[in-house]
DNA sequence: TCAGATAAAATCGCGC
DNA sequence: GCGCGATTTTATCTGA
């Protein structure tokens, strides 16, 4: 199989500008990774920043909702078997 | 370049070492896709479900540490610029 | 926000059960590990088999097909600028 | 635990820095989407176009080699047992 | 300790 | 709409 000559001129375009593009952003990935290299050289906590920008980036009712159903099911799961206990300490 | 007999038969038993090992592996993935399945259909939160599997395999103190933090920096990022406030609301 | 104790069961009883399979599937992986590791021992380059163990995994059909479609396009892209070629070499 | 004033506002300028360029990067992952889906419309093939783009970010020396290693281990796991064999059909 | 590779998880888009 | 598959992102792990 082979491609015609316009063909393969659509594609060879289509490649480099997704190319050119994909450059920047592995540019801006690498940004990111140095401010992030910088917080940390001043003491900042990478992974704690890492999950405030992932947080911030939620709606915070969502964000509410779901923290409130980890501690509810962490207490459930926590829970020691209590089968036969009669009184709560 | 090409490999002789007894090359050739040892990569192979490592090959099929591994792929049956993997096969086992991919059948508990399964299994647990669908525990997760089944307790969906009993109503349980699954994204929830998995943030209680990966903190209950974490040291507690360390998580206690990384919550704690976690709020401490959010505070501090939410917090609205305040340079001119002069008494607390 | 509270469950109730049959709920409670419920939950623990899903998150044990994910737990212990889970215990299980980090085994294999270790053992996938091990052999990787024996077969580099005896001078088996580790990237290539897992590649190897990939391919093998895909329908051979479809893995033909796309391998060759990706020849097509790597010859297209590849190829120099030729408008003003003449003949072939 | 509370951060100083001062702290604050580095930590906020941090993430903030993180999120400005985080933005872009992500208008450039779309960009990439958009260009695929045009030539998807034009009747390429997606994730054939991908792992050419793929390939091509990789020095061409190594992928040969690596390539070729494929081939070779290839061969020594497909080929049938052939103990018993006595001449090369 | 750092970067590169691998594995796990979340997200997105398609097709049933 | 819902699961499924593909992609992307995150986290863990190994080797330098």
């Amino acid at each position: 199989m082979t491609l015609d000559t316009t063909t393969k001129a659509r594609l060879r375009n289509f490649i480099e500008r997704i190319e050119r593009v994909d450059e920047e952003r592995k540019a801006l990935t690498t940004d990111i990774g140095d401010i992030y290299k910088q917080a940390k050289g001043e003491g900042f906590d990478v992974k704690v920043m890492r999950e405030i920008v992932k947080r911030r980036k939620k709606d915070p009712a969502a964000q509410a909702t779901h923290d409130e159903l980890v501690e509810v099911y962490m207490r459930a799961v926590d829970t020691q078997m209590d089968m036969f206990e009669r009184e709560p300490a």
